[in-house]
DNA sequence: CTGTTAGCGCTTTCAC
DNA sequence: GTGAAAGCGCTAACAG
């Protein structure tokens, strides 16, 4: 067989062959032969901020360019205990509910030089092997738009991974976290719905287990007791298009005393709602029933729906999460931080004035 | 400073201590110790189909629990030349307007053991950075859902990266494809529209780099001179839903001569086209203007919108494509396979007898 | 500034 | 069936 690190080319193989020595990518010790100097200097070329003459960082790029010598990021990540890769874990619901999310992750987590490993999770047992996937693949850190249990984070805290949290954490344990808090706009919507006289309310949970939709009910809620409105309906919903025209259906059961404005956790579900009212129930939005979401989605700005809706900053809240996770890839043991952001109402013209 | 391989602890720790030593994860060495067998049986209990006899396999994986050893895969891959990593492209608006097929692939990846590097690309110029990044990475192979150019393409080849794309392919070029062929739906879809009285056509094209935007509409045209349909106009779109509403303002200047058919590149400038109909001009849809579209994304199938389309089979695309990256992450010199699938009609209430 | 050297944690011959 | 040893491609001290 061929010497150790290919110091020497077998006998049979031009001297200037193609970088792709029999399908083998070049190396650095490639890169160092033909340049004629040590695969550290070679090394150092490749390292921003190292200290080379610029006479051999021309000839070892030149060397590098005839081969397409790129570093092997793995090789470096062994050694530099660093893979550059950062782990984003997504739900089902919100890839597909919410695609703008994932999107700018990716987009601002390649602006500082991290790659995404991407995981789509759809229960709790799903996010434990994704743990261990991130695990084996030594990530930097783990960006959560989905559901961790407890023990889940706890495993990733004693293994050192840093965590942050989109849009979700945990009441009984700080962690990095990247919010948004709509209060004070669910207290303008609340307010204003309660001036056009709407006095009786549906509301829409999302699904059980996800927090951001807990704590829009809950909002929703608390403002409507300040205002002194009684009557509240709760249904549960799960986010989907589908379980919002479900949970229409089920306020209405008793059309004489049905809602006159309804607030979904989220906007998927207030389409659902307006498709179900016009369709199927036949009533008039915002006429007939007001309806209102949370998110701002592109789509609930379509002409069909132009739905009121407290939108996200959801640009400046990827930027946050990134940078956050970008720092503690750095340097491991930062304290926890919160970046809580404020919602903003997007006028839409699915309320009105109670019928 | 300690000794290589961390044979043996410095004096100061406990002998049994947690897994992570400093911070450090276990490795196969600590797991060997424990265990005390050779660092290279350990190797081989977390090699599947591997000799090793059960007593050994029970006390290697007991001691591994212990520490919680999981071998690492960015070492395994130094060596083995496999890192188990596809990288995936997706375009900006793919991943917005269509958010199931990055999704779908992603699960279908996990399910054979594969973990996706995503990239999202706005520009063949982010392509050619992309690819530099998979390169480093040494990803096992790269499917591609969105544009690329020949030279990257064969950049790709040349490095023997394996390369699948997903619903673009060259003229030129014989590649890895999986793509949908829409022909016979196409013609039934014209051949219905042409029964039902309509003799102006409106087509509304995707963006002009778009291989499958381009193909879609060339059908149409073929199919409406076979039916002998001599009025066709076709204006330029990008996909987008505000595109759409635009194109349709442009063929209906003349409102005299407007066509009385419309089909759109995709779904969403249909969408798009349906909200600029009904609501800028009026227009009852389908008993005014019949609008169809292509792919059959689910808001397609919102009340508001029920639109007739030529649905793509999204989930045995994205698991043929995945089947053919795995294969060739696996014997990488397999020669090139093209799977085309079927479209199929999705029955809306878009179109009708022309007004 | 440059080269030498020692590993990162793993898989894989090769003896035994 | 098991252990010893080599080495994947790279970075990081450390000398010079």
């Amino acid at each position: 067989m061929a010497s150790g690190r290919q110091k020497d080319n077998p006998p049979d193989e031009a001297p200037n062959s193609l970088p792709l020595i029999r399908g083998r990518r070049a190396t650095s010790y490639d890169v160092a032969r033909l340049a004629g100097v040590s695969q550290s200097a070679v090394s150092r070329c490749f390292k921003p901020g190292a200290s080379v003459s610029g006479k051999m960082r021309e000839r070892v790029l030149k060397a590098a360019e005839e081969l397409e010598y790129q570093p092997n990021a793995i090789a470096r990540g062994l050694i530099t205990q660093r893979s550059n890769l950062v782990a984003v874990l997504v739900s089902g619901r919100l890839n597909l509910y919410y695609p703008e999310v994932l999107f700018r992750l990716t987009d601002e987590l390649s602006k500082v030089g991290l790659r995404v490993l991407l995981f789509t999770v759809d229960s709790e047992d799903d996010a434990e092997s994704v743990i261990e996937q991130a695990w084996q693949f030594q990530v930097d850190g783990l960006i959560s738009a989905s559901h961790l249990s407890r023990a889940q984070y706890d495993l990733l805290q004693k293994r050192s991974i840093p965590v942050v949290f989109f849009n979700r954490y945990f009441t009984d344990r700080s962690t990095n976290v990247v919010y948004c808090d709509p209060r004070a706009q669910v207290d303008a919507l609340v307010e204003r719905l309660v001036e056009f006289g709407h006095r009786r309310f549906g509301l829409i949970r999302g699904p059980k287990d996800n927090m951001v939709g807990f704590e829009r009910i809950r909002l929703v809620t608390e403002a409507l007791q300040r205002y002194r409105v009684a009557e509240i309906r709760e249904v549960q919903g799960d986010f989907t298009y589908d379980s919002g025209g479900a949970a229409l259906q089920e306020l209405c059961v008793h059309p004489a005393t049905r809602p006159t404005a309804i607030i979904c956790a989220n906007d998927m579900m207030a389409l659902g709602c307006m498709d179900e009212a016009r369709s199927v129930l036949e009533l008039n939005i915002p006429d007939d029933l007001s309806i209102a979401g949370f998110d701002g989605i592109g789509m609930s700005q379509f002409a069909s729906y132009e739905l009121t809706t407290i939108r996200q900053p959801i640009g400046r809240m990827c930027q946050a999460a990134v940078a956050m996770i970008a720092a503690r890839a750095e340097l491991p043991d930062q304290s926890n931080e919160r970046r809580v952001f404020e919602g903003a109402i997007l006028e839409g013209r699915s309320i009105a004035k109670a019928p």
